[in-house]
DNA sequence: TATATTTACTACCAATTTACTAGTGATTAA
DNA sequence: TTAATCACTAGTAAATTGGTAGTAAATATA
């Protein structure tokens, strides 16, 4: 059970985004080049992120990308399940995957297990996140403060 | 993020175990039949199992496999842990996977998502797994009750 | 002891998925 | 008009998944 590259590069590309929030459009070139993640491949990832309307774009010239909304208000859950896509296990959500679907405990243990993991990014803001980040960026406290 | 079949099938064999437990050494094959998977894939799902101690083998005619304790002593957890091997992202037990692993919030959310699920797998006990099978597996009532 | 039956171990493999790269076209500010 | 940006499609090498195949080792029973 890994996570993707697609996720969790969606993910920080999103924190980039909420960290630009009001600033007008951010280059995909730009964040590529900050998260040191290829910008072709940033632009698949963010295609569903427009796909479901998390994210505006605007092409040309001084276009860029832009949340569509404030950060406070974008749930991880949102995010990771549109990037990555698919759930937990098949017959959770099409019990025809498999013939023995109805009478399988197992299956029950998945599909809870689903909720959990939804409700965990669900409890998580995008603005949270950020907050999160910028803290982890602190300068640690020196006598000698740097400008 | 999908689950494994490994795990699935691993979950699977040992609630066959777990069914078992206390009436001597179950066939891998009688599993593998009753479940409809492949013996000989089983067989290699059931090695780190064994490993950690969870089922007990016995070779040559009128062998088989055990569980090594009662199944309200053994997790999910354990189970999928050893079957899936892996973690849900490398950075999270390894940050030498990552040069920004010190400073990414994303790491964090990873890790608190880790954690939930196996706070959840750690909840379910192999028995606990086993009653809910034997509930789904009742009979719904008919007047005329078969024999 | 011979044999049938079981697990143990190693090697291999096809299909799928992942994690990208490449190129072309559409759009737009200046 | 042009430079810069996003949009879309196609391809692809490497890794992973989900197995199969075969042989060896162990053991209960006849």
């Amino acid at each position: 059970m890994k996570l993707s590259t697609r996720t969790r590069y969606g993910v920080r590309l999103m924190v980039v985004l909420a960290r630009n929030y009001g600033k007008g459009p951010v280059y995909l070139k730009d964040i590529a080049n900050e998260e040191e993640i290829s910008e072709k491949y940033l632009s698949q990832i963010i295609i569903p992120l427009r796909g479901i309307g998390l994210v505006t774009s605007s092409r040309g010239a001084y276009g860029g990308y832009v949340l569509s909304k404030p950060a406070s208000e974008i749930r991880l859950r949102e995010i990771v399940e549109v990037v990555e896509g698919d759930c937990l296990v098949d017959c959770v959500k099409n019990p025809s995957f498999c013939s023995r679907a109805e009478t399988c405990a197992t299956r029950d243990v998945w599909d809870l297990l689903g909720e959990k993991i939804s409700e965990t990014l669900d409890s998580i803001t995008l603005d949270q996140l950020l907050e999160m980040d910028k803290e982890k960026h602190k300068k640690p406290f020196r006598k000698d403060k740097k400008k």
